[in-house]
RNA sequence: GCGCCCGUAGCUCAGCUGGAUAGAGCGUGAGCCUCCGGAGCUCAAGGUCACAGGUUCGAAUCCUGUCGGGCGCACCA
């Protein structure tokens, strides 16, 4: 709503700078730090002041005196400070406006698949065991974003890719048919909760290779029949990816994420994806053939002499390992050659009728929806990796597919460690107050699912602290939905380039800024409305006689909750452009602060004025829309009462 | 050695492409429920924005360097 007012204004007052001064200028179009000094500032004479050698404050009054901003939301043009032109708007209009007008361009969007598909890949769990916090950082910040670009019109193919022949598999199932012989069948009947299970069996295999490194054989060993896709392992590989995808689904499910496509490593070595990259890449010189030194017998490519690649020790990364296996990077080139529609060749697609959800197969189903093909790729993986993600960038470079290379984005964040205190409450010894960095092959971290249940626990006593008498199956269901708050604004709030030391107190803290706590503030602002309707003083708020409302009504506060709430659009297109989804949580927390400090203040049904009720009425009504779209985008559920 | 990230209140973090008086939450101290829901609100205390230079009318923000801390630079992913 703010944002194309913004660039009418801008557009408007750059002619004029044009035609008076001869200059051509970019107004930035900002908003001032005080309400009371106006809604939105414009800079322009500070930044023409160079180039003009003239007081900034000059030619701000010059330009006040002759320049008329356009449309009829602009009340009022003051000169403020070293030199802004500050504009004042009009505040009954502008509220009256975002009573009915979308808030986000996404669902007014007809020519959505004009700008073309983007997929999307995040969560990414190993199916070797339990899924914990940080995977979850993963798959809440891949599904925000989904939910961003989806609002903002754009068309998204979530992917979650299953590393099923991995070594980390590979463990597992050495677990099962070496450490702790089971039989494919056993393992078949073990109960929930089998990722569970896994975890602590992925742990204990760590530690006996540690105690005869001569076992790793029986990991290659593995790995090379997971590769295959023959034999015994492989079978029991399939087995333990399979049951353990269920459980990773099922946890991401608790929170509201989900998938279009699972696609597996196991199809695309099946299917020999790598083949077709491998002769492209060859034909292209961008790998070549050691003979000798400690790469002999590999195929590497060179990455000396480029820029970004500089300074590295080994200037050469290994694609084909000597024993002819592929390197991780090297499907990951062919894969996202098929993101891109690039390789060739597609996958079989099957529809996984448990889950609900697509999967790729060698062969699979007749009909089926059309994947892959992007025009755009992101992938959601931690900053660890980037590294790995510029070699397959490269790789697409040296491809010639410079296009794709340049719109393959790698949307890194940073790792999730845990508290000092959380690592002893685990029983992990943390070094002299630092963070405890989490270890599958450890087995130290804190599970999803067991956070998500404490998280429900804590909700539950939290009610029943409010004396809220509830039928059991709605007091689940709101503990449900507490709990996912908690966790999703948690990991939401941060920003991405920061390491977050998990501390499991914190999570719980259902108070300041949480999750339960915008839940709270959009509750309260509904159950205003609710009772002014059952006291036959609501009706629906009508647009035009809003927009008569004086402008002695509108009390600075309420005006600073509605000028907030117009933001959202920008705040959500910034977000997602610059990958940085904090934003989202951050002005969703603003919002629910700016209402909480005023409601004391504008009671509705209490009031006598029929035009104080009204004004109030409309900048809640603005509010609660408002919140409740960035509520949507969080994946935060918005309960009836709580 | 090279590369990326971080350093802002006791703690956890915001601070948008340089701009107006550096802000929240937690914790601490003091208050606020005859009044639409207290998972809330108000007030107070708490800051050499790691350090040193530089650019600029103006720097927490941009540049260079230094010092701390984290992470990468595998025939693991």
């Amino acid at each position: 709503m703010l944002g194309p007012l913004k660039r009418q204004i801008a557009a408007s007052l750059a002619r004029e700078i044009h035609d008076r001064f001869g200059v051509d200028h970019d107004p930035v179009v900002e908003i001032p730090p005080r309400r009371s000094l106006g809604d939105l500032a414009l800079p322009a004479p500070l930044h023409l002041a160079r180039v003009l050698k003239r007081r900034p404050r000059e030619i701000a009054e010059e330009l006040a005196a002759a320049w008329r901003p356009p449309g009829e939301l602009v009340a009022e043009l003051r000169v403020e400070g070293a030199g802004y032109l500050n504009l004042f708007l009009d505040r009954s209009r502008f509220a009256a406006a975002l009573l009915d007008a979308p808030l986000l361009p996404g669902a007014q969007e007809e020519s959505a698949g004009e700008a073309g598909k983007i997929v999307v890949e995040h969560t990414n769990i190993n199916p070797n065991k339990a899924a914990h916090i940080g995977h979850l950082r993963n798959a809440i910040l891949g599904d925000l974003l989904v939910r961003c670009l989806r609002a903002l019109g754009r068309r998204v193919e979530v992917q979650n890719y299953i590393d099923d022949t991995g070594v980390q598999v590979a463990d597992v199932v050495v677990g099962f048919c070496d450490l702790e012989p089971t039989s494919l069948a056993d393992v078949k009947a073990l109960p929930e909760p089998f990722d569970y299970t896994c975890w602590d069996l992925y742990a204990r295999v760590g530690r006996w290779y540690e105690e005869d490194p001569a076992r790793l054989e029986l990991r290659r060993k593995t790995l090379h029949q997971l590769e295959r896709g023959e034999g015994e392992r492989a079978e029991m590989g399939r087995l333990v990816a399979q049951r353990i995808v269920a459980r990773h689904l099922r946890t991401m499910a608790r929170l509201g994420i989900g998938y279009d496509l699972l696609t597996h490593e196991s199809h695309i070595l099946a299917l020999h994806f790598f083949a077709v990259a491998y002769e492209q890449l060859v034909a292209r010189g961008a790998l070549r053939l050691e003979s000798e030194g400690k790469n002999a017998g590999c195929w590497v490519m060179p990455l000396e002499g480029t820029e970004e690649f500089a300074g590295l020790e080994d200037p050469d990364k290994v694609i084909v390992r000597s024993d002819g296996t592929i390197t991780y990077v090297g499907k990951d080139i062919a894969y996202q050659l098929w993101k891109f529609g690039l390789l060739g060749k597609d996958f079989g697609y099957r529809y996984w009728m448990d889950q609900g959800v697509w999967v790729t197969d060698v062969e699979g189903a007749e009909d089926h929806p059309s994947f892959g093909g992007a025009r755009e790729v992101v992938n959601v993986i931690d900053a660890r990796q980037s590294y790995l993600q510029k070699i397959v960038r490269a790789g697409l470079a040296a491809l010639g597919h410079d296009e794709a290379a340049r719109r393959s984005v790698h949307f890194a964040y940073e790792m999730v460690s845990l508290s000092p205190a959380t690592a002893r409450q685990l029983g992990v010894a943390s070094e002299d107050g630092k963070a405890q960095e989490m270890s599958g092959r450890k087995g130290i971290g804190v599970k999803a699912d067991d956070l998500i249940d404490r998280l429900e626990e804590k909700a539950r006593e939290e009610i029943a602290a409010r004396n809220r008498e509830l039928p059991r199956a709605e007091l689940a269901e709101l503990a449900r939905e507490i709990a996912i708050a908690a966790v999703r604004f948690f990991m939401a709030k941060t920003g991405t380039t920061r390491v977050i030391a998990f501390d499991l107190d914190e999570a719980l803290d259902f108070e300041g800024d949480s999750g339960p706590y915008l839940q709270y503030a959009l509750v309260r602002s509904r159950a205003i409305e609710r009772k002014v309707a059952a006291a036959g003083k609501g009706g629906t708020l009508d647009p035009r006689a809003a927009g008569a409302l004086p402008r002695e009504l509108w009390d600075d506060d309420l005006w600073d909750l509605v000028h907030a709430a117009a933001q959202i659009a920008d705040t959500v297109d910034k977000a997602a452009a610059t990958l940085e989804l904090s934003l989202v949580a951050r002005h969703a927390l603003e919002l629910a602060q700016r209402f909480n400090a005023l409601y004391h203040h504008h009671p509705v049904l209490h009031e006598e004025d029929a035009g104080k009720r009204h004004v109030r009425r409309v900048a809640f009504a603005v509010f609660a829309r408002a919140l409740g779209a960035l509520a949507d985008l969080l994946g935060i559920p918005a309960p009836a009462r709580m």
